[in-house]
DNA sequence: TCATAATTGCAATAATGTTGCATTTAACAT
DNA sequence: ATGTTAAATGCAACATTATTGCAATTATGA
């Protein structure tokens, strides 16, 4: 079992959930596949395994893992990733090639507050940030 | 008329395209609605003035619309909106009150900078900017 | 090992997307 | 004005994704 969903399970049980298979295994092809896998995708891989989830289930673990921020939802395509950077409030960026897909997750302090000048300046009072930059890898760039 | 849909209905006839009743209809709901619209949001509320729109045909005109950049999917929600800047390249903007709903599209030639170096200085190559602040409008932040 | 609340599975249903093909319509030439 | 034609729409059928209530199961602490 990796590091990433060791943490996970102890933030679940800290946080007074249960830790239950279908938890874990979730947790772990998230970890595994690391790209972003809708429910019915989470569903597939794991039957492929000869692992089966309702997919109710799924659908209701990824809600409890992106509110306790284990989990985010990719925006651009509408799948869900294991979370990379700890202690980020407030704040979610990612990098993504439209080639391979593979996806970087980064902070920003700077980013982040010139996003809340710029709104403050129209009125705006921010409370969370959402970006995705879309464009090509470093590996993919070598090979084109 | 407003000029927006105006410009609009001028840049598909500038690229060969028809202008059909069914596309007149969607550029004016999204133009009066000014809130993120699903498909579905369009049939329904073209509905209730009595103007009946096959679902097909509102995906097909979406799709269009966001090729010709007349209109943006909200990453956040999911619904399609009329595009309210011109002449940015490779770059999407939004500030979204999370009482209200109301949508604000901004530019800015510094954050796009920003991302791109940050890019980078992990090998990325930046093509396309997404972001997405959620808060609250001036507006609502007076009621509170 | 047991009790119990939390979690999962199931069934039914709703909502959202997609495809191929017949019909209609806007644009253009006449 | 009228006819022609390619483009656009509507329709039907279907596929996929999402939601809800309730019964069965399971992780946890005693």
């Amino acid at each position: 079992m990796s590091r990433v969903v060791r943490d996970s399970i102890q933030i679940l049980q800290a946080q007074g959930y249960k830790v239950t298979k279908p938890r874990r295994q979730v947790l772990e092809v998230l970890e595994e596949v690391q790209r972003p896998l809708s429910p019915y995708d989470i569903q597939r891989l794991l039957r492929q395994e000869g692992k089966y989830l309702n997919h109710v289930t799924i659908y209701r673990i990824l809600d409890l893992f992106c509110c306790l921020n284990l989990a985010h939802k990719v925006l651009s395509s509408g799948g869900f990733v294991k979370c990379s950077l700890e202690g980020k409030g407030g704040c979610h960026r990612l990098m993504v090639c439209r080639c391979c897909g593979a996806l970087q997750e980064f902070a920003s302090e700077g980013l982040c507050q010139e996003e809340n000048e710029l709104a403050q300046n129209s009125g705006f009072h921010t409370e969370y940030h959402l970006s995705e930059s879309s464009g090509v890898c470093s590996d993919c760039y070598k090979k084109q």
